[in-house]
DNA sequence: TAAATCAGTTTATTTTATAAACCAAATAAA
DNA sequence: TTTATTTGGTTTATAAAATAAACTGATTTA
């Protein structure tokens, strides 16, 4: 039984990195709404992604109002895929 | 995406209820030479399964020494089959 | 019989997850 | 215009969780 990488053993940080595994980038507003999740943690667990440099931040503008972007990194899908294989070996399928 | 059980969603009470799932009982020291967890970390959450009605637990001998005993529930299979259910949400396996 | 080991439990500590409170800019309402 | 209100977040406080350390009470072993 290999170990859970405990940065993505998180529901919400799972569910983000899930969801950017799937697209080039996705903004704050539309984590926020697909996950269901407040704003405040939300930002938190961003940041410990981004930390880890499993994801990249970039804060720009859509018009007049701020945009935080983001997106995956390639260390951030090695991990990804890591923990789903580490995660076979709890649930056989 | 489905909410993830937070009591399955535990690599400790993960890996039980996984061993759980594979055979017919399994005693503490089994379980914690196969999940390579402290006595007291098992302990505890033995006992939280134990509480949520997952598992069950038997306080036997064998021999002279003490023996606990642990057998996983229709409740707990239940709970484990949608934990992973929940979990094909976020990752596709 | 004293020391070590076994099979755990209880308690304390650290770490996390989460929400509440906050802030600055933009928009809407009076 | 100036006063709310909403938007897009961040910071901080708190509740909950994971984990290890310390303990207990039997059983071996030396």
């Amino acid at each position: 039984m290999k170990e859970l990488n405990p940065l993505l053993h998180s529901q919400l940080r799972l569910a983000v990195m899930s969801i950017l595994m799937g697209v080039e980038e996705a903004d704050f507003v539309y984590l926020k709404e697909k996950t269901e999740s407040t704003a405040g943690n939300l930002s938190v667990q961003i940041d410990k992604l981004t930390q880890a440099g499993y994801i990249e931040v970039e804060r720009g503008f859509s018009g007049k109002r701020t945009r935080t972007t983001c997106r995956i990194t390639s260390t951030g899908k090695e991990a990804f895929e890591e923990y789903i294989t580490a995660l076979k070996t709890y649930i056989k399928l």
